[in-house]
DNA sequence: TGGGTGACGCTCC
DNA sequence: GGGAGCGCCACCC
């Protein structure tokens, strides 16, 4: 990170005042000096203007709501009990501004005061490519939890990086998209974004082709290859499974828990 | 420490 | 097709 002590102890003389004027910082501030202050930017995001902080480990909140940067400031302190100083790193919101405008993630996302489920979770889901979907219970497959499909929703559910680890891209078992802390509407319109077929996933969330023998996810890159009339949609896994098509290995669909 | 709480998923009707 | 009821798991008081 390149925001030095000086950096941040002039911060604070320039805007210290009007920040501490409404609460003690001093506790936050001598805390958040101790082992290297958060840093921030805005960048442009499908979700709006969004505020993003980083520290040493990376990238570990991101926020559509804060008004203005004051406000930003103020919540972040109150909530993570730590400073917050606007970045110099241009490099670092230049990676995330790309992420926002579509391109794949490459970041390191400081997940170190997660436990090891939300860690794995987390990890599965970052790795789920733009354009693709994943049902709950597949992350949960994934990160070695079979039958924690309602846990990986909970951990969703406390994303601190939305976009960036990409939560809109799991949706439910039975192709619907399912909930989202920004509004289960927003959650489509960035899936359409994306070039994902909600409509056509809500109807058949697997794809198989006799050709093969393969079932997949209906938004697998081997499953939009399939030719129109070898197309077999499947409302599930198991339907799919009964009919004698064995899952894809590039995307490992899963029959539910 | 044990009961409450979900961005889930299945079965039953 | 869709809602109710229940099971499930991890996490949080």
């Amino acid at each position: 990170m390149n925001v030095s002590d000086e950096r941040i102890a002039a911060m604070l003389r320039e805007a210290g005042e009007d920040i501490t004027a409404k609460k003690d910082f001093g506790p936050l501030v001598e805390r958040s000096l101790a082992d290297g202050a958060d840093a921030f930017f805005t960048a442009g995001s499908p979700l709006g203007t969004m505020y993003v902080v980083f520290g040493p480990r990376g990238v570990k909140y991101a926020t559509p709501h804060p008004a203005s940067e004051e406000d930003f400031v103020r919540h972040y302190g109150e909530t993570f009990g730590r400073l917050v100083v606007p970045s110099e790193d241009d490099a670092m919101s230049e990676k995330i501004s790309a992420i926002f405008e579509g391109e794949k993630a490459e970041v390191a996302v400081d997940l170190s005061d997660k436990t090891p489920f939300q860690r794995r979770v987390m990890e599965v889901v970052s790795r789920i490519p733009r354009g693709e979907v994943r049902p709950y219970g597949w992350v949960a497959e994934e990160a070695g939890a079979p039958r924690a499909s309602r846990a990986v929703g909970s951990v969703m559910a406390k994303n601190p990086v939305p976009l960036i680890v990409p939560c809109h891209r799991v949706i439910r078992n039975d192709g619907k998209t399912g909930n989202y802390g920004f509004d289960p509407e927003r959650k489509v319109r960035l899936l359409e974004r994306e070039g994902v077929p909600v409509e056509e996933i809500a109807k058949a969330p697997y794809v198989a082709t006799p050709t093969t023998g393969i079932v997949c996810h209906a938004t697998c890159r081997n499953a939009r290859r399939i030719k129109r009339e070898n197309r077999r949609p499947f409302r599930s896994m198991s339907a799919a499974v009964d009919a004698g098509f064995r899952p894809c290995k590039v995307c490992r669909p899963v029959a539910a828990a």
